[in-house]
DNA sequence: TCGAGAATAAAACGATCGTGCTATTTTGTC
DNA sequence: GACAAAATAGCACGATCGTTTTATTCTCGA
């Protein structure tokens, strides 16, 4: 049950290399102004023989996206799960996504709040890939509230739809506002909001 | 007073139609990547003459920053002017910056949130721009906020500064799932999470 | 250790980028 | 309606883009 995945081939283990350089520059310049020769400089490999091991600029971004994900994962939803189910799950959920936010696990801030800007308007299998990640996090965070809700814990007046929608949206906005404003204490504030909001839903149940 | 601006000579006319086109594109392409020759085809002059207007792309971004801010002015700010200062001023600025997302405005929706996670790492006098832009809108809603609170309608045991931190996420998160998923029901969603969040710091006020 | 196959590199391709230079056309004023 | 000035176009530049082709180096199981 070791965390970290050992790759057999000197192969897979370079492509691991590229992609986490791959999903760091993107959150800061762009999954597609990320250029292949850009990319093969900060890796200290040729364009050709880094371009090998995907096919092609579109490939390597999937697969980017793919890893990203999957830090996600590690980062947010695998440490959410040690918590019982119910509303204690949700507040980890988001408290979890705020700490891959604020400890900057990507430079640029959150992989998918960056890439899903940049390609919302570029149809293609990139963008629906993106897409998807996107909607399997919001139904996960989703079907959290849905638990929580049946538990008797959270209000269901409500739809857990739009709680989730409201849960997520300051992440979303700590997320943007750091990164344009470098102000740290929009975090703090983040949590706020969502302790608070978890709190109003759980007050009212309870009157 | 009339609302659209004359403009004189025909330089001033052709440059103008120059940003209203690229405002439109940069918001589903992006700033950067809207090349120049781009921009000439599709306002259907040459590279040359539409670059003599401007003297750099930079220069362009930037004044196409401008007019994005004079645009935003007209549909949001301007409007929400005519709502009475406090409490209904505060409805009418969330309110209107959701009409102005809703019939899409700009056709790849708010153009300072697809432009600032563009430039957020991109050092210069055009993130720069966009930053201050954005900032003079958070504080003039952050104001508003204000005024509300002073005159009593809204609770101001929490700073005016978080209130408007989760007013403003909801628009943005509507924003961004909305051109993400193609779901025009966020906008319902956020109307609704803004009018009880408002709600809630009026009520808890009575108290 | 040797040899097949994987991994990487070098060089070149056409295309497009932002930008400068030089004409040519168009505009607005006397 | 002539004429200076403004506006636009044509063309070329060096650079960089994604990609292909060809050659070289390295890896790792038999």
């Amino acid at each position: 049950m070791d965390k970290t995945i050992v790759l057999k081939t000197k192969g897979e283990r370079t492509r691991q290399a590229i992609l986490t350089t791959a999903a760091d520059l993107a959150t800061k310049e762009g999954l597609e102004p990320l250029s292949i020769g850009r990319l093969a400089e900060a890796t200290g490999m040729s364009k050709s023989g880094l371009f090998a091991h995907f096919g092609s600029k579109e490939e390597l971004q999937i697969a980017t996206a793919e890893y990203a994900a999957s830090v996600f994962v590690e980062e947010v939803i695998a440490p959410a799960r040690a918590a019982p189910k119910g509303l204690p799950r949700v507040w980890a959920l988001c408290d979890h996504k705020l700490g891959y936010l604020e400890r900057q696990v990507f430079p640029g801030g959150c992989f998918f709040a960056s890439t899903s800007v940049e390609f919302s308007h570029r149809p293609g299998p990139v963008r629906d890939r993106i897409e998807q990640l996107l909607r399997s996090w919001l139904s996960y965070l989703e079907h959290a509230v849905e638990q929580a809700q049946q538990s008797g814990e959270l209000d269901d007046s409500l739809s857990a739809r739009e709680i989730t929608f409201e849960l997520d949206s300051f992440a979303m906005a700590a997320n943007w506002q750091y990164h344009m404003f470098g102000d740290r204490t929009v975090f703090d504030g983040a949590r706020r909001a969502t302790r608070e909001r978890l709190e109003s839903l759980r007050r009212r149940q309870a009157a």
